[in-house]
DNA sequence: ATGTCC
């Protein structure tokens, strides 16, 4: 394969066999996967191959091996062209995402008694692991599916979960458009029904973080930030029920792509048109799954502000609520022309700049806060969109896996890990051992020379790092 | 990521 550095942070993989589009990879030359190691290249490559992309097939810095299309990968597609929508481009946990919260208060007001008793809390209030529960029982979510699924936490705000602000500060307003539950299955529902708040397993975690650093003090300020401050991050996404709507909906296209004349280099590529009746429905049922997601963050964010005011008295606001695992139709400037795009963003968050129509008021001179989630016990990151933008205003999305599972378990001790991040000064509740060892910070590419590279690269600007105090874990 | 294969 033919690599250019076409300028310092920006990596063109060249046109080969049926590629419609290069590929860019946004990375430094230590971040570029190792092609011997990892086949995510080959997979940006693929994608070049999609009928109607436009641009570029994109890679975002934490690059990393995914089903069909890369984790890190961000591809568009032109909608009038025969542009196709690929669940592959979104990945099986529709709309995973981050929800950051601050509290009213200071780290010197959080001192460990304190601190174990929130994170007690927190432990209770937070349903996680493989097994049920959730913070809605069943019958609640039951009768409440329909609505979560319609609009996501803007139906939860009308019940009386949250408050208005709270949406004001969710990426799409809390609930993503053009919802279809009817093209969400019954055996998506029946898995969602009982996990609506619940945080699941593997890298989602409920984190206590104080803002360590401040890198940019203005637009710190304007996302309700300062040094000092305590925070919960949540890292969580649509368990089951979107899990279950990318394996129906990629079944569908499985069979159905040949009508449409398309053929791809890897069967996890399954594509259809976004205009035709399969693309127009799993459009709908991500949507509605994305929906779920959100509710899902939102109804942990309402557990986390009871436990602040049990333990604290304090309030807890929204800084902010953004997925990675989404298609989007949006419109951008093609060659001096406004189209209309399928933007799939898979372990690639939105970074809208400032003054973007999109953002409320009061974000309008300092750009979107982009939420990154570092590996568990490390840290984590606060970044700003900004102006021009590259790959249709996206940018990283966390640290990226360089161990698998199997090999994180087998070289870390899960109980010698919890005691290692205690004597640190980090309270830990975790679910499993085994679960706690793949998550290890050295099964991990380390977040900060992403999150560093991402801002050189021209796709973000920093804006503060946050370090944990408390780590729960699925 | 995921009732880690209906």
């Amino acid at each position: 394969m033919d690599i250019v550095e076409e300028r310092p942070y920006r990596f063109r993989v060249e046109r080969h066999g049926d590629m419609r589009v290069p590929g860019v990879v946004f990375a430094s030359r230590a971040l570029i996967p190792d092609a011997r190691a990892d086949k995510s290249l080959e997979q940006v490559a693929n994608v070049a191959t999609l009928p109607g992309i436009v641009e570029a097939s994109y890679a975002m810095p934490d690059i990393h091996w995914g089903y069909g299309f890369p984790i890190g990968g961000v591809a568009a597609t032109d909608v009038t062209d025969g542009g196709v929508v690929s669940p592959g481009g979104v990945g099986f946990d529709i709309s995973c995402g981050v929800r950051l919260l601050a509290a009213d208060l200071t780290r010197d007001r959080m001192p460990p008694p304190v601190l174990n008793d929130l994170m007690d809390r927190l432990d209770e209030g937070t349903p996680r692991g493989l097994g049920k529960g959730a913070v809605w029982p069943a019958r609640d979510s039951g009768r409440h599916l329909r609505g979560v699924l319609e609009s996501g936490a803007r139906y939860l705000v009308e019940l009386g979960h949250g408050v208005r602000r709270d949406l004001d500060r969710c990426e799409d307003g809390g609930g993503v458009a053009d919802a279809q539950p009817e093209h969400v299955s019954a055996r998506a529902i029946e898995r969602g029904r009982d996990q609506l708040g619940s945080l699941g397993s593997g890298n989602h975690f409920l984190e206590v973080q104080v803002v360590d650093e401040v890198h940019d003090e203005r637009i710190a300020a304007a996302f309700g930030l300062r040094a000092g401050q305590v925070c919960v991050m949540i890292h969580c996404g649509s368990r089951g029920l979107g899990h279950q709507v990318c394996t129906d909906h990629v079944r569908t296209m499985e069979r159905t792509m040949g009508r449409y004349g398309i053929t791809v280099p890897d069967r996890q590529l399954a594509c259809v048109p976004v205009d035709s009746s399969e693309g127009r429905a799993y459009m709908g049922a991500m949507a509605a799954a994305a929906n779920y997601g959100r509710a899902n963050r939102h109804l942990l964010g309402e557990s986390v502000r009871r436990a602040f005011h049990a333990v604290a008295g304090t309030d807890v606001e929204l800084v902010y609520d953004v997925s990675h695992n989404l298609a989007k139709l949006e419109r951008h400037q093609i060659d001096g022309r406004e189209r209309e795009l399928c933007v799939h963003r898979k372990g690639a968050t939105r970074a809208l700049p400032p003054a973007h129509p999109e953002l409320p008021g009061d974000l309008a001179t300092v750009g979107q806060p982009v939420l990154i989630p570092g590996t568990m016990g490390t840290s984590s990151y606060v970044l700003a969109g900004v102006p021009g933008g590259g790959a249709f205003y996206s940018t990283c999305h966390g640290a990226g896996r360089v161990q698998s599972r199997n090999q994180a378990a087998k070289a870390v001790n899960g109980r010698t890990l919890r005691d290692q991040m205690e004597a640190g000064g980090v309270a830990v509740r975790g679910t499993s051992w085994k679960g706690l060892a793949e998550e290890a910070p050295t099964a991990y590419k380390d977040v900060s020379e992403v999150v560093t590279v991402s801002e050189r690269a021209g796709l973000a600007a920093l804006v503060a790092r946050l370090v944990p105090i408390g780590v729960l874990k699925g």
